[in-house]
DNA sequence: TGTACATCAGTGAACGCGCGTTCACTGATGTAC
DNA sequence: TGTACATCAGTGAACGCGCGTTCACTGATGTAC
């Protein structure tokens, strides 16, 4: 049962996207790689026509969610909407559609070195985005710099208002303490 | 074979030290029940005669985990001493001695809820600690805030750090922009 | 203090299970003529 | 345009392996007398 080239193209493509959603969601491992093939609406067998190895998949989906989460941020007329976007409460509750690197950044620094690079490239975009938003006062070195920090700490707020149970009074403190210091109360 | 009731009380404590520190750096699930017991100098039979199943492991080693990072991190003075020491580059490469949050809050996010109560009162310590560092201006909500916001600033640095290639100009880049703003430049 | 026995921490084999990956097979697509 | 055959994406069984957990057993410790 031979498809066409262009359906297993949409194939790989969407073996890509769900993997991206799944992973942010249970993370590398907690996904095996029949789950995603099922998820695909596909059967585990074929995976290897697709790629070469699941470490190989886990590189192309957090490629794929980055870019995904760039393409819906990009919208952001500003760091507090973008930050009311990225520290939403829905945000902490679905990591399926957040950022990746609050859910896999821990495991990726455990992981292979073209996970770690992909990983690297998103966060690159990620950061230029906010710097982006950033007033132009300052030299550009500083404003690079005011950039990351503000991008460790809303991803640090995410990831640890995550770890606390759901109920805990932290979990809201946190996503209120990733916005940077004069801003609103984040909702 | 049996041991007496000291030695046997100083086994558990020594399981849950190096798994502590195993689970730091290799995660939750990247470590098993036997390496953790061999470690320990044990074989791997025994572990139920300590805890009921690894999850309780995994509970028990973060709350101990975060109880040795804030008994070395008490003797800071200053938040500048602090976090030259939290983020350092030594923190980076040695995950089994450093904080437990940046190596083990998205496995926790999906974890037993008994791994993420331990991570929440971990993580409240932590909070403390730095908001005791700051200084007293203002009123008391405004400081915890500030502190929550330091701390997720400083775990988020970390994680990040990790999670980039090691020889990538963003690792050293995110340990300085772990630092709040208006402070040294961390190296 | 000494003896008899129950307790239980530790051992190592075994359990069922799910994982990443491989493989022989199928049959529609793609290609050569 | 039509025919013959090679290609290769998808299928589902199978592979070896490591995992968390259980179990029968051992023998020194702890306890009752």
């Amino acid at each position: 049962m031979r498809i066409s080239r262009e359906e297993a193209q949409r194939n790989r493509e969407r073996i890509r996207k769900v993997s991206g959603e799944l992973f942010r969601e249970r993370g590398f491992d907690g996904v095996a790689v029949s789950d995603l093939m099922k998820a695909a609406g596909l059967t585990h067998g074929g995976f290897y026509n697709h790629f070469p190895s699941k470490s190989a998949l886990a590189a192309a989906a957090l490629e794929d969610a980055f870019r995904r989460m760039a393409a819906e941020r990009a919208g952001a007329r500003s760091l507090d909407e973008l930050l009311r976007g990225y520290l939403a409460r829905e945000a902490r509750e679905a990591p399926a559609r957040a950022c990746p690197a609050p859910s896999l950044a821990a495991e990726t620094a455990r992981g292979a070195p073209e996970v770690r690079q992909a990983f690297a490239e998103g966060l690159e975009e990620l950061i230029g985005t906010v710097e982006r938003l950033l007033p132009e006062n300052g030299d550009g070195e500083e404003r690079r710099r005011r950039a990351a920090g503000i991008v460790a700490r809303m991803a640090g707020a995410m990831m640890l208002s995550r770890a606390v149970p759901d109920e805990h009074p932290l979990a809201d403190e946190l996503l209120a303490a990733g916005w940077p210091e004069g801003r609103g109360d984040g909702g």
